[in-house]
DNA sequence: GTCTATATTTCGATAGAC
DNA sequence: GTCTATCGAAATATAGAC
């Protein structure tokens, strides 16, 4: 018999593994990018011998776009709480707030999706040019509807998600900017809150919904 | 004798060379990193053999350094616009316009830039701590007494100046998602007026300066 | 100053014992 | 499923003729 004794026992070590190597990788992808990072440094990150890492991802590739997928998961759930708010003060509050807290518990996965894209969006182009696309011209329509009813200034839907995007993941993609100019330390619980009211005040009061 | 016949011949010849491999490299970091950048691309693009590449450059990183010093002296000429204003709407829009054009002309550099910085800024964390930090408290000086004037809002300056720099810089280091999401054309003319627009807009209102 | 050939290192990936 | 040893490819960098 080729199968194994006891197939949940296998397969449970194989999701530990897994998500091990995959927190691993998303660090060393973050702070190397693609090209700097080096299966070796993901296996000492992660405890295991190089040829580990092999056996449960076949190429270097796979390992980046399992990466790069789970970010994108991330985000995705992150905008569910644009779509059931009442007004564009709660959706956009609400929106602000949640990508702020990505920014700030998941810096790496922002940092390897900048990255990314920023390469020309070779792994996750075809996410881009559907569910990417299709979840933007929603929104979109969205926001436009908001316009025609008077509850917020007549501004270019798009630019402001633009603005949305830019302004919470640049907590993230330049944090070591920002904790420089910190004096070094990171942001406070404080100076997070005062991003986040920051952040959504502008833009609120930006585009006459408050 | 070991000096050469005509110096200033040769220095022109060295001059030339340095801008064509310095323009070379700019464009291959920015797509592939510094890690996934190749002497061997970059001399290419060049159209230079790549032992010539090690004759002005000693290594690829002396030669990225040199790119990224690059890219952050442009950044500060743009900043200039920032100081001679007469207040926050001039200062503001005109910083705006500066770094939203940067964006559409050297969109290369800024993701140079953006990677150096995402990867904890190996080559230019000293002026991140220094030039930087020094223009950042000048600047925030600046808006603090625009806010004791009573000309804007209450706001944080940092917040506000990390507003400033992640909608400006998006528009390049994230060209293509939005280039993507235009229906696979880059901005037209219009479109980059009304990205412009649209930021200065919803950011000075946002600060109540307009 | 230019360019071919090559030295040296390192990386991704695999073989094969356990 | 784990791990050591290693192969082959590709990279940085240099040597040396021109």
């Amino acid at each position: 018999m080729d199968e194994p004794a006891r197939p949940q026992k296998r397969n449970a070590i194989r999701a530990q593994n897994e998500a091990l190597i995959l927190q691993a990788a998303e660090k060393v992808f973050a702070e190397a990018g693609f090209g700097g990072a080096t299966m070796q440094l993901i296996a000492d990150m992660a405890g295991l011998p190089k040829a580990n890492l092999h056996y449960y991802f076949a190429t270097k590739e796979d390992l980046y776009r399992r990466v790069v997928q789970n970010i994108f998961e991330i985000w995705l759930h992150a905008a569910d709480c644009f779509d059931n708010a009442p007004g564009p003060v709660e959706a956009i509050g609400a929106y602000v707030d949640a990508k702020m807290e990505i920014s700030r518990r998941h810096p790496n996965g922002s940092k390897v999706w900048a990255s990314e894209v920023m390469h020309g969006a070779p792994v996750i182009q075809d996410y881009l040019e559907t569910t990417l696309r299709d979840w933007t011209a929603g929104r979109a329509a969205l926001i436009q509807n908001w316009i025609d009813e008077g509850r917020m200034d007549a501004v270019n839907p798009d630019h402001l998600l633009y603005m949305l995007w830019a302004t919470t993941q640049h907590y993230a993609d330049f944090g070591h900017q920002i904790e420089t100019l910190n004096g070094g330390a990171p942001l406070s619980d404080a100076q997070w809150l005062a991003a986040k009211d920051s952040v959504k005040r502008i833009l609120l009061k930006g585009i006459g919904a408050v």
